[in-house]
RNA sequence: GCCUGGGUGGCGGAAUAGGUAGACGCAAGGGACUUAAAAUCCCUUGGAGCUUGUCUCCGUGCGGGUUCGAUUCCCGCCCCAGGCACCA
């Protein structure tokens, strides 16, 4: 048995990536002799370097797969690229590089970064979603649910940049302006495709109860983002004859209290009610105004409500009243139909929009003990109570009419009952060039026509330049553009130039990853009915609404064509908290990187300038904060297993993890700490076989092997139970001190040496999955030759964690004022008596009367007095 | 603003079913080894007090409450973070 004298990582490091991939150590295959295990990390998107979130998501997602795959798992373990997306198209546009190029160089370096990293990733089975390998059996599904009606085309709002033409993301828009060009951006409406999603919108809802393995704040925050409110919808008929407007509401039972009618700016119906009214200029100034504006900020509850009359009437269908007609910042598009039903006293935005435009306010649910009154109320009543000036439901519980008013709009056709979500469906439409190519033809002679599937890929041309102000340069590709109708052959056909969101390709690639290869379908029905569903999904608590409701939107959807025969696809579900760190900021030279700021008397100073630099917000990680640690230093100082424990033991991974750089030092240290005691007694461990417990052991060597197997109780049920990896650690830092201060008589004889062989190789193989390099190298000096991955987790006895006595904390009054050792088999009473017997108890009570006496089994006494 | 989390020493965190607050580590201070430094090892380290003790009091964002006992449960605040549908 030899080893290195000094640790060094990098070579130790190498050595085993080395090993792993020539041996194929991480390669898997379908095999239905073994239990399958199918633990994922959320694939990256190529940025170009690994980040610390990563580093984080992938050691988390490493020390699983390792450990399941120890405990005699089939670990399908896969790695990937999100690889369409915004960046590579800005990144385009600053450096004049093509966005496919730029991608796969991201790609590259990003590989050779996560190998060096060491994590046990099956490469054969690498997708990447801008291959028309990979996207064109997304195309395919766009297809056939386009024949089905899942996919449809309607008209929806984006955001326009008048002086770019261009369509701008959401984080594009700066307080309402471009952040390319600083211009003033706009609501503009589209023809857009969307997916049905709200047609799943009540069995994802149901779901949601039936994922135990999802932590709870992720379905709670899935329940509020569908939002299901059960309700009515009721037609208010305009005055004018023309058709009547459908109002979604809750609070149908306070119907007859409504005075007026407010519309979402962005409603069709509002510029034709204007037009030819003497209202008709005002009303599109307003629209225009509203267009313009932070939908967030204009419907948020504090933003001072505002509106303008259209110039017509509806009709309460209960009460008769003559309705006037607004349009409101505070009414929403999306949500409902667009148009609110105002009930003054019972609602406050309704309420605060009354009083600032003088509007009546008509109570009609009285408050049991008190009367409301309109010219008293400072704010509106939403409580419970009794209907009034509303017959025929006078005198009845309001909650009690939400049902009968329900029957009674039903019966008298003037509404009916509905169900609303606050979800809406799923808008695929980008105007972008960097994405999957929606499959779609349109012919002057036969409409919207799909591509038919001999005719898939519609390949994405990469010869295409970045046009100026990031517009896409599709539209203008004649050879793209121009096509032959596929129905009836014209020749002045045209392709759809829109891209589909990316959110798209991640929500299938886990089923890709089963077979990455399979050339006749999205995936091998074979494979993934082994594999799926993922045993273990992990990755960052922002993905917590949108990406994993669309992945098992489509789910769904796959399940509907007969592709996968389960609803859900992970199982388990791991949130990771962000990496944030503060960002620091120059007012000249904006933000810095943190050594850009140099030190000098206890201040911070820009090193450019020199001007004081300002500490801002502990953020998210990210370039353009320019608050990020490079991971590749790190392990250039440290080496991987350095950065992997410290990423692992710094928090525990739901929580956030605010960077700082001193403790990594820390981790390095214990890893040489652990090093040098293999080291050091190599030489009398050869040929010493670990104690078996077989033998009687002396007093300190009974704790130690005590400790010992404490060790892997713990660790095994942190790694398993909780991913907390933190008091894993530390668990072993505390074993590898309990070594470490043993006499050293104690292990000169053969016994001895007995319970430190076995203390050593547990030390080993229990941080073998969180730092493998390392771990594999003590593996082979302690004189094994088959990889540690493939060495069964250890178990620990039960009879060797037992203590022999047990610490009692005796209380007076609820404060701890003694404590004393029973043995461990004490009952209680004994134990109440050896408190009161106590002397510094004795002494506390006195000579007070003893009121109550509780006595907590094995751990605590107190005494009331 | 809405939805969802979080707040514990100088710092990261621990306390797994309401029962010893501060495990483990970092940083800091002191000491040993060394010609010296690095590395390593040992000791101290939540705050205050004086009577220096197996001492007393205070202390888990703030204010209340439940309980023999609250970091943990309940109510009301404050602050921070994530998401809010075209960042991924």
């Amino acid at each position: 048995m030899t080893m290195e004298k000094e640790y060094i990582p990098e070579v130790v490091e190498l050595k085993w990536q080395k090993i792993w991939e020539d041996t194929n150590l991480f390669s898997v295959n379908v095999n239905r002799q073994k239990k399958k295990y199918y633990l994922l990390e959320m694939f990256p998107y190529p940025s170009g370097n690994i980040h610390m979130g990563h580093v984080r998501n992938y050691a988390i997602g490493d020390v699983v797969a390792r450990y399941k795959r120890m405990q005699g798992y089939n670990v399908l373990h896969p790695m990937g690229w999100d690889a369409f997306g915004m960046p590579a198209e800005n990144a385009a546009i600053a450096n004049n590089v093509h966005p496919a190029k730029w991608t796969y160089k991201n790609i590259d370096s990003m590989r050779s970064q996560l190998k060096r990293l060491g994590f046990s990733y099956d490469w054969g089975r690498e997708v990447t979603t801008c291959k028309p390998e990979y996207y064109r059996w997304e195309q395919l599904l766009f297809v056939k649910m386009f024949e089905k009606g899942m996919a449809y085309r309607k008209k929806a709002f984006v955001n326009w940049c008048n002086q770019c033409q261009t369509v701008l993301a959401n984080e594009q828009v700066e307080a309402g302006r471009c952040w390319r060009c600083g211009g003033e951006v706009v609501q503009k409406e589209l023809d857009q495709w969307f997916f049905r999603i709200t047609d799943y919108a009540d069995d994802l809802l149901d779901y949601c109860n039936r994922l135990p393995g999802w932590p709870d704040k992720v379905v709670t925050m899935q329940k509020n983002w569908i939002g299901k409110s059960v309700g009515a919808e009721i037609y208010f008929p305009l005055e004018n004859g023309n058709g009547h407007i459908p109002v979604f509401t809750t609070r149908h039972d306070t119907v007859f209290g409504a005075t007026f009618m407010c519309m979402a700016p962005e409603h069709p119906l509002v510029m034709k009610l204007a037009a030819g009214t003497d209202r008709e200029e005002e009303v599109k100034a307003f629209v225009e105004r509203m267009k313009r504006q932070d939908k967030i900020k204009r419907t948020s509850e504090d933003y001072e409500k505002e509106g303008v009359f259209v110039g017509a009437y509806c009709i309460n269908p209960l009460t008769k009243r003559r309705m006037p007609i607004f349009t409101a910042n505070f009414a929403l598009m999306e949500y409902g139909t667009g148009a609110v039903m105002a009930v003054p006293a019972h609602d406050q935005r309704d309420f605060e929009f009354a009083r600032k435009y003088g509007l009546d306010i008509i109570v009609v649910i009285q408050p049991e003990g008190e009367t409301l009154n309109p010219q008293d109320m400072t704010r509106a009543y939403t409580g419970e109570g009794i209907m009034v000036r509303s017959a025929p439901f006078n005198g009845m519980k309001n909650v009690e009419a939400l049902d009968a008013i329900a029957a009674y709009l039903e019966e008298k056709k003037l509404g009916r009952r509905k169900v609303n979500f606050r979800l809406r469906d799923w808008g695929i439409s980008r105007q972008r060039y960097w994405g999957t190519p929606i499959p779609i033809i349109y012919c002057d002679n036969c409409g919207v026509v799909p591509v038919p599937e001999k005719d898939l890929p519609v390949v994405l041309p990469e010869d295409a330049e970045m046009l100026e102000g990031g517009r896409s340069p599709l539209p203008a590709l004649d050879d793209f553009v121009k096509t032959r109708c596929p129905r009836c052959g014209s020749s002045s056909a045209r392709r759809e130039t829109d891209t589909m969101d990316t959110f798209v390709e991640s929500s299938w690639y886990f089923e890709r990853y089963c077979s990455p290869h399979y050339d006749e379908g999205m995936f091998d029905p074979e494979a993934v009915g082994y594999w799926m569903p993922v045993d273990q999904y992990i990755g960052g608590i922002e993905h917590a609404i949108l990406h994993l409701l669309y992945a098992r939107y489509f789910t769904r959807v796959l399940k509907e064509f007969g592709f996968l025969n389960y609803k859900e696809p992970f199982t388990r579900l791991l949130t990771q908290g962000m990496v944030r760190r503060e960002t620091v900021k120059c007012p000249d030279h904006g933000f810095l990187y943190p050594e850009e700021a140099i030190l000098k008397d206890g201040d911070r100073l820009c090193k450019y300038c020199g001007s004081h630099v300002e500490i801002g917000r502990t953020e998210k990680m990210s370039k353009s904060k320019k608050n990020v640690v490079d991971p590749n230093a790190l392990i250039e100082k440290y080496g991987a297993d350095t950065l992997r424990l410290f990423s692992l033991f710094a928090a525990p991974p739901e929580k956030d993890l605010d960077w700082s750089d001193q403790g990594v030092e820390g981790a390095s240290r214990f890893l040489k700490r652990v090093w040098r005691l293999v080291r050091d007694n190599l030489d009398r461990l050869d040929g010493v076989k670990p104690y078996d417990g077989g033998e009687e052991l002396g007093r300190d060597l009974r704790q130690l092997h005590r400790k010992i197997h404490q060790t892997i109780k713990r660790v095994t049920s942190d790694i398993e139970t909780r991913f907390h990896f933190n008091t894993a650690i530390s668990a072993v830092m505390e074993l590898v001190n309990s070594v470490q201060a043993m006499r050293e008589s104690a292990f000169t004889d053969r016994l001895g040496r007995s319970v430190l062989k076995l203390a050593l190789e547990s030390i080993v193989l229990l941080l073998s999955p969180i730092v493998p390099h390392v771990a594999e190298e003590l593996w082979a000096a302690l004189g094994h030759s088959k990889s540690v991955l493939d060495v069964p987790w250890p178990k620990y006895s039960k009879d060797a964690i037992e203590e022999d006595t047990i610490l009692i904390v005796a209380q007076v009054n609820g404060k701890v004022r003694s404590r004393f050792y029973v043995a461990s088999d004490a009952d209680d009473e004994t134990i109440k008596e050896t408190a009161l017997a106590d002397e510094r108890i004795v002494a506390r009570i006195s000579d007070r009367p003893i009121r109550k006496v509780i006595v907590v089994h094995k751990k605590l006494v107190n005494i009331v007095v």
